[in-house]
DNA sequence: AATGACGTTATGTATAGACATAATACTCCC
DNA sequence: GGGAGTATTATGTCTATACATAACGTCATT
């Protein structure tokens, strides 16, 4: 009862925040309840959960029911990136973006992406490789094979002018994903890229699904020089 | 009013998210308000408000007071990875850590870096190199400068069985930071890792700040055969 | 026609009170 | 002493109500 000023749950968040980084409460340390909180600074105990729940998210602190609220010992903090169009990431970097189809086709997917997707031998699938320019020059070359169990309509679409990955953002009903980045030479993709196939670049597969179904597989491979960049 | 049965924040989520899948709720539409939703659902408005919040959050809806939420077109997902201690991420991934000290002295901060961390020419730092072990294979190569401006006590700290890393995450007041993966030939760490200077390997850069003042500033080459994995 | 004031409206947030739930701490009984 | 059952307690959540705030539309004024 001795704050008046911070109403609010943000201040409550700023406030417990700064507690936390000036180590008025250390590492480990069980914090007042939110009942003594809301009396403290002057709130709604509801208020002041809503601002400890926010810090427990962030991973700063530990709420158990009945134990009480302490803060994280060691904080394993969670970085994010978003995931959106190729084109739109291009544009962020202060690019122009293109984009030129290569083939669209039926080349089978190979077994093992059909493992990591998660479908059978028999399941149709269409394949579209295609290349993301930035200002002309080549940004990123896409390799993806599209269920058609899950979208039939890929079977008829047209790619030539839509990115594959734009008509699938607009079209599937995508739930969950995983993406896996890792270091590789060029390889193949090395003649689209403009670069030597020993070049280190970035590649990422990515496994869609939808809420019952796995919907694609694709695999980017970046030109040299691209760079993943995220915030903590 | 017409359902009785899912009450709690949680039930209102997945049937918001039930109709945006199964477009009932198309991409783009503007969805009931959500005193309209509470009284179809049987709920409270604050219900109905922070199952939208959350899915607001996760990118699946656009909220604008007085305009009402609508489905977002082309939604741009957020995906993430949890950030920890590097003895933890080997244990996560099945294999016992280890931890090789190679170097801990006064080698100058690169301008460069000093820059991408944004301390002046003047402000102290401690140099920290080691190898990280998983399950005694050479698992990532930590190249690190600390401030000792904001960390003096990084100054006299023994990093010979403690790495760095988890010197700093359990000292250092860190509030937030930077993330930039890339790809690039093994170069001068492929000496501790194992393999050829051509090699393809993950390079990630961080900087690290504190509520104030910027911390530290660290290079990681992982070995050949490294994946980021996340989901969305 | 452009501009500015204002009312309307949907979301954002705060509150007090209540009950639910999980987990600890304790007690009782064997 | 050990195990089962119970009381206690801090967080989790829901409700109803109220007011705050942003933004769109409208209407009047210049």
């Amino acid at each position: 009862m001795s704050r008046a000023a911070p109403t609010g749950w943000q201040a409550v968040h700023d406030e417990a925040l700064r507690r936390i980084q000036t180590r008025e409460w250390p590492p480990g340390a069980l914090i007042p309840g939110e009942e003594d909180l809301a009396a403290e600074l002057g709130c709604a105990r509801a208020t002041v959960n809503r601002a400890l729940r926010e810090l427990a998210e962030a991973g700063l602190l530990e709420r158990r029911r009945k134990a009480g609220t302490r803060v994280t010992e060691v904080p394993s903090r969670r970085a994010q990136m978003s995931i959106s169009r190729i084109a739109e990431e291009i544009e962020t970097r202060g690019a122009r973006p293109g984009y030129a189809l290569i083939a669209a086709d039926d080349t089978p997917m190979p077994p093992a992406r059909r493992h990591a997707l998660g479908i059978g031998p028999d399941t149709p699938t269409r394949h579209v490789e295609a290349l993301h320019l930035a200002d002309g020059a080549p940004y990123v070359h896409e390799n993806r094979w599209i269920s058609l169990a899950a979208m039939p309509a890929a079977a008829s679409a047209d790619f030539t002018t839509m990115s594959a990955n734009e008509w699938l953002l607009r079209h599937a009903p995508f739930s969950h994903g995983t993406l896996d980045y890792s270091a590789a030479a060029a390889g193949e993709a090395a003649s689209h890229l403009g670069c030597d196939a020993q070049t280190p670049v970035m590649v990422l597969d990515r496994a869609t699904f939808g809420p019952e179904t796995p919907i694609t597989w694709v695999r980017l491979t970046y030109a040299p020089g691209f760079h993943l960049h995220m915030k903590i």
